[in-house]
DNA sequence: CATTGGCACTCGGACAGCGTGAGTGCCAAA
DNA sequence: TTTGGCACTCACGCTGTCCGAGTGCCAATG
């Protein structure tokens, strides 16, 4: 009863403060919300709210903001879900429809995401430890070089060149690339070192450190560390945010060019929406910002993230539903592959 | 002789106001650089200066600043050469000689350029048109879907999708295969379209049309507007500069999220380094900032643009340094392939 | 006992006035 | 042509004042 009215007053804080970017006082807030009492008891439920930590004064006689806490509860128990548009859906399906490879989703999917939400969008390629091979190709760059590329059934098309210890001819890179080729396609990459292992064993002395050299390149390619790939977009919409971040944007932005940091952002999603507001998001630089992330695959695998970096006082429910549904085109056009 | 001193009155000026970010005034100026005359005499030639366009001042009883055309001036006749010292070019190399593949060489140039100039980089993958065909692959996906791998000398691998308008087998599959690899590989990118017109005729009725579609999918990948890859790096570098641009940097940073804008910046490089200084940029969004941009290649040959983005007042001599370093350190890199 | 109206209090922000100093333009003398 | 001198301008920083939004507390009320 008397807790439900404080959580309303919590609710209305929050999105006064998420629309205005002003501290919310009491008078304000009875004027603006319907909630049947008088501003004298939204005060005491203030001082109440503020006593457990949800809400915070930035200095003495100013209104309320929420805290990171007062953030968690709101979307832990107060929002609801906010359905796009259909004018919204019609866009998302309409712009990645004409995506022309992979690159170009992946292109399109960013761009799309930072500007339904208005802010900073990751996407993260498909893993490749989670795709299995659907080609392997090598080309002889001259008698101690080869190109490799690997194509994975999730549209990724990896490449490395590979110095050879010996010459290798024409001949013998034909009869590798059929080796290779009959070992490794339909396998998932995460296997491939197993795989490759007896291979190299099969060849006599004299082609073996060739041999040995190429898959260590290929399993290189493929290994955990190295292959995740995040493309990133609507860095502009930082720029509006100018002052919300609490001394400048530079550390934010250096922080988001990082790969590293991008994959300790993305790494653990799973099928859910994870928020992470505040000081809960692992990186210290982020720490004045709020990450909305969840993951896109086929069927129920998993196979990369996809989210939203932007304020802590950002609209959650609709970022979420915005996040959300780009995943879900994204799992999509993965299935129809 | 009376020019050759307010030149250098000139030079100081951009020098000290390039160091210092703030308007200078006659009086610092003869104290900084012995300039072998008194303050009054500098004043009247600051006054001469500014009637010539080169400086002007923010305000009655503030220091001038070079103008755009004060930068021109300084760049085409007062700019020494600056070598870089020894231990930037060792830098430089030892940073790129670690990439694995082409992409690890754009993204480590990029990063780069930017921490050595501390600016915004741009670096544009060789052109396709550029380059010729190393490889073509042909992997069937679905009895109507293939998927299409270019290959390019440069290190360049271009992927697509083509749904063919009838099924093709297998054998179809190696078939068209094999023709294509014999039509094209060697040949310029720029040329396949005449190459492969006769191609698709010699195909009978049946198997035309897929032909013809896959044929459509290749050159498409290789059009001059759709194959250009430009990667950015460093935005982090504009939020220390903020209040250098006009209003804020979000127009900046929108105007360098455009693939189409950074076309326009490295489109017409040569190789000689190109500066454009403020409103002489093509792009009316970076009108605030200048470019210093010039091309890499193999052998006489420009086949890509890599470049930098900044505010006016930057440092020229140096940046334009380590342009040039990072556009040789790439060319060598190409030719080593 | 939760709720309410009333009231005194606080403090940031906006505004105005003032002094300071860097920098200028001009002029007459060297 | 260069220089020293001088009057003038104006951004900037400092101070003091005022205003009002917002608070906390308290006594009254149903």
């Amino acid at each position: 009863m008397l807790e439900d009215r404080r959580l309303a007053v919590l609710r209305a804080i929050v999105e006064d403060y998420v629309s205005t970017r002003e501290p919310v006082g009491s008078k304000a807030l009875v004027e603006r919300h319907s909630l049947g009492v008088s501003s004298a008891t939204v005060r005491n439920d203030m001082a109440v709210l503020e006593e457990e930590g949800y809400i915070a004064q930035p200095h003495t006689s100013a209104g309320r903001i929420p805290t990171d806490l007062g953030y968690r509860a709101f979307v832990d128990r107060l929002s609801g879900v906010k359905p796009l548009s259909s004018a919204e859906r019609r866009a998302i399906s309409d712009f990645l429809a004409g995506a022309v490879d992979l690159d170009d989703v992946m292109t399109r999917s960013v761009r799309l995401l930072a500007q339904l939400t208005r802010q900073v969008a990751l996407v993260q390629y498909p893993s490749l430890v989670q795709s299995a091979v659907l080609h392997i190709e090598l080309i002889r760059l001259s008698e101690t070089r080869l190109l490799l590329v690997l194509i994975a059934d999730t549209g990724r098309v990896e490449q490395r060149t590979v110095d050879l210890p010996v010459t290798m001819s024409e001949d013998d890179v034909a009869v590798l690339r059929a080796r290779l080729i009959s070992t490794v396609i339909g396998e998932k990459c995460a296997e491939l070192a197993d795989r490759l292992a007896p291979l190299v064993e099969s060849f006599d002395e004299n082609a073996r450190p060739a041999v040995a050299a190429l898959v260590a390149s290929l399993i290189d390619a493929t290994a955990d560390t190295v292959e995740q790939r995040i493309v990133l977009g609507g860095t502009a919409n930082l720029a509006r945010y100018r002052d919300a971040f609490a001394i400048s944007l530079e550390p934010v932005l250096e922080a988001l060019e990082e790969q590293v940091v991008l994959l300790r952002l993305l790494g653990e999603v799973s099928g859910e929406v994870t928020v992470r507001i505040g000081h809960e998001n692992p990186v210290e630089d982020l720490q004045g910002t709020s990450l909305v992330a969840t993951g896109y695959g086929r069927g129920d695998a998993v196979v990369a993230g996809v989210g939203v970096v932007g304020p802590t006082h950002m609209d959650y429910p609709g970022t979420i539903a915005s996040v959300t549904a780009v995943a879900q085109y994204l799992s999509r056009i993965l299935d129809e592959q």
